[in-house]
DNA sequence: AGCCTCTACTAAACCGAATTAGTGAATCGT
DNA sequence: ACGATTCACTAATTCGGTTTAGTAGAGGCT
């Protein structure tokens, strides 16, 4: 270390630059001394030894499914907001739902010395001893601390939105039987129609099948939805992705939205702001989502008291309504 | 330790765990019962203690103006791609273009050990010790290595595209002055235009003002240029977001896209290909740039030989032919 | 027998700080 | 005037490995 080469012991330096108690007793003169050499060496104490003397790496890892996709990245942005505000830095590894991998990232992660772990959208059963928090994971692992949405609450808005605009006739096409959202949404769904006392009619229930991501999907089954021909004024789909294809869908067979038929999507991806007409949406909090995780890890690192088993934490979505929702009109698809 | 409980030396664990060659002369029977040991207690060295004597930390750093944004996201794939399959991890800082941030963060991983840094559509003017990438950052500073778009192809790709559909008056919408791509890619237009012999008028030119990424500001100037009532019938726009703005406002004048008007987009963002019409648009092929970068951090990590003062590595753009150009028509919009 | 060469390891230094236990000198108390 | 404090620091240990320089013992050669 270069700074006692100007004075003192490497000692006294590192109890003055991190004023430390023990250093109560070097009067102000010498600590001048310190800061001003520091300053003038441009000084910065090697981060990996100080890790390694202090057992802290202010290192946290993050897993995702993948980098590049938009659910994922809105999470992480909102876990750096905390994160960097607080001095730590993330590691990021996507599994890319390789079971493998998603065994495998947790422990490299832990071996990395990272003091805390952040799953995002990620199926969970290991047994790490670094606080762990997940976000709309699946399951509920012993000791972990989920970030969900509250489901309830965004079928509810959903449906009231489209209830007071009328529609009692609606059509619904559920996620893929894999999607770990599906069941609960659609419970959600059920119930939130019960307090309505909105009917859902099993021929107007569609289920979308198959893992890409484009609004082919949602294209395929709106079809055959309307090949029913049972008439309906309105459509909830499970995502943005495949609402977009539904309109699509709907278009060609004749349909105008939301005149004819409104449409309601999940999640607000980007696209749904820029469709034409704008897709009115169930908006999932996802930045608030990563921050309260981010927030959450760092008080269990610091306070690892409150370790009462698992819990969940719940918040609320938004609905954005654009343009693909209107009154119910009397123009059904269906036996018209 | 707890493996030389069993036996021998914490020199003789490493030397074997590592496959040194000093410990070419310990027999097998003893390797054995060392590596069976480590399976047995899993073993796994300290990562810090071992990054702080080999000085070696096998993270890079990576720096974006945001995470969560689409652009930076795809390139983040391709480099952690590379990076992961290297056995290296990253850390991410985002600056949000807020200068100060630009300054700082490549210093603080830099004290964090990073080996590298690769940095993402950010300025750069500072000078590290250590190998740094830039990914379509402005400005050339000495000493680091770029990787670009071939912006040049990029703009004979779309030109040409437009001018074998038979369009010889093609408006623009150039970029913000503070983008860095603006310039460049004008220069490579106007390039373009002359290889073809075509004229680019400016009373069909128009650019882009403000920072929200937001259809919004293609909208405004298309109906600016709609306003002007030159004559046009295709509009090369300065990236997605201006395009898709520019089909609303000319779908508001009476114009259909792509029959009365063809548009071309330019990046090919998720929401390109589910537009309605789909978007015919330049792909940048972020995911390789992003691997590319990758590969050339590490290679300068650990062959710091060929650092031959400033390089840049030029990528092929690729031309998407969706749904939003065809044939040049006779009506225009203009004084018709 | 004496010397050399392998073989099979290990002692000890090292990476760069943080931290604990002291220590010599000055000051205080009585 | 002398022990007790306080002051102002520092020597030495520690974190958990990697790496260099050696070394004891076995075997080979002459």
């Amino acid at each position: 270390m270069l700074a006692q080469h100007l004075g003192l012991s490497s000692a006294t330096v590192s109890l003055v630059l991190n004023g430390s108690p023990v250093a109560d007793s070097i009067p102000q003169k010498t600590k001048d001394r310190v800061f001003a050499a520091a300053r003038a060496f441009n000084y910065r104490p090697n981060f990996v030894a100080r890790s390694l003397r202090t057992q802290r790496s202010f290192m946290i890892g993050v897993l995702v499914p993948e980098v590049s996709e938009g659910y994922a990245s809105a999470v992480m942005g909102g876990i750096e907001d905390e994160l960097l505000q607080e001095g730590y830095f993330y590691l990021v590894a996507s599994h890319r739902h390789k079971p493998d991998l998603i065994e495998e990232y947790p422990l490299l992660l832990h071996r990395r010395s990272v003091e805390g772990l952040i799953a995002v959208d990620t199926p969970w059963s290991q047994q790490i001893p670094i606080p762990v928090v997940a976000v709309s994971g699946r399951g509920q692992t012993k000791g972990i601390t989920q970030i969900v949405l509250d489901h309830d609450r965004a079928a509810g808005l959903a449906l009231e939105h489209l209830y007071h605009l009328g529609h009692r006739r609606i059509a619904f096409i559920k996620g893929q039987s894999f999607s770990s959202d599906t069941e609960v949404r659609w419970n959600a769904i059920n119930k939130a129609a019960r307090n309505l006392n909105l009917e859902i009619r099993s021929e107007l229930v569609v289920q979308l099948e198959g893992d890409l991501p484009s609004p082919e999907l949602g294209y395929g089954v709106t079809h055959k939805l309307l090949a029913s021909r049972a008439p309906f004024t309105a459509l909830f789909a499970f995502n943005d992705i495949s609402a977009i294809g539904a309109v699509s869908a709907l278009r060609e067979n004749g349909f105008r939205v939301p005149e004819d038929v409104s449409v309601v999507g999940f999640d607000d991806i980007q696209s749904a702001a820029f469709q034409n007409p704008g897709l009115t949406t169930v908006r999932q909090p996802l930045r608030r989502m990563g921050r309260l995780a981010a927030e959450t890890v760092l008080r269990n690192i610091t306070a690892p008291a409150s370790n009462h088993g698992s819990r969940r934490i719940m918040v609320e979505p938004e609905l954005v309504v654009r343009q693909s929702t209107a009154a119910a009109s009397t123009r059904k698809p269906g036996r018209s």
